[in-house]
DNA sequence: TCTACTGTAATATCATGATATTACAGCGAG
DNA sequence: CTCGCTGTAATATCATGATATTACAGTAGA
């Protein structure tokens, strides 16, 4: 579990964190009960400070998506996957909506957008499989 | 020429001015020549302060869409409608890169996304005409 | 029991974006 | 010339995100 930063997106880094986590639940890279990486190694291989990492765990233990067992660490809870797929579409949906709007409402057509996101798209490195 | 700032985005408030603009010009609602709206006028109906409109107008200066006219305002440079449609659809596409990205890493496929992107599309009202 | 790890918390510090306020020089219309 | 507008600048203040550092309670394993 690697978490990808980038600090030039305007996303906060505990935002990014939250969001890698849950996709990774989502997807199975994270299962359930499986312990993430703690807040020291993630910051390490994140190369953020400890109390960011904190921040996006206690965000995630809010939303039920883990869970704290004390002196170990925490865990995938048991119905975070279910939360985590059903999040994962509305979470690209809401991003992918202020894009679409400032698009539409500048005269881009529907063909240019299909065109650009098919372009993007098949631009983009194939996803490793799991 | 009004401008519609979301404070929630995330997009700093003068980049989100200075798109706006942009995009006014490469859709021929400003015209070469034309004055842009003072900068007490933009913060005002914008509802943002006149130092944050200040730094909007004083970056499109800095990229050639407006140029200064002493004492009576800013107006749209002579070459401004064509840098500024040459660069809609990189604005866009810039955008759309990140989230497609994160997309594909995490699974969601082709057929997905187009579907995401149509009814999204779709679900927006219509942009009225210039 | 001791050690090394866990999460958690408090503190101070910094950069950025944004705000409110004040001030000033240039220009146009009266 | 004067008044009212323009952009521009400096100042102080605030919130947020992020950092570095230190500290502490709880647990697992030797």
């Amino acid at each position: 579990m690697i978490c990808q930063i980038d600090i030039n997106n305007g996303i906060p880094i505990y935002e990014q964190i939250s969001r890698q986590v849950k996709f990774a639940v989502a997807n199975g890279s994270l299962l359930v009960g499986e312990h993430v990486p703690s807040v020291r190694e993630m910051a390490t291989s994140a190369a953020v400070n400890v109390n960011t990492v904190a921040r996006a765990y206690r965000d995630l233990q809010a939303q039920g998506v883990l869970v704290s067992i004390r002196g170990t660490g925490l865990a995938v809870a048991s119905d975070a996957p279910e939360k985590c797929r059903h999040e994962r579409l509305d979470m690209i949906r809401e991003r992918l909506r202020y894009i679409l709007r400032e698009a539409k409402q500048n005269g881009v057509t529907a063909e240019e957008i299909h065109a650009l996101v098919r372009s993007e798209w098949d631009a983009l490195k194939e996803a490793p499989p799991p």
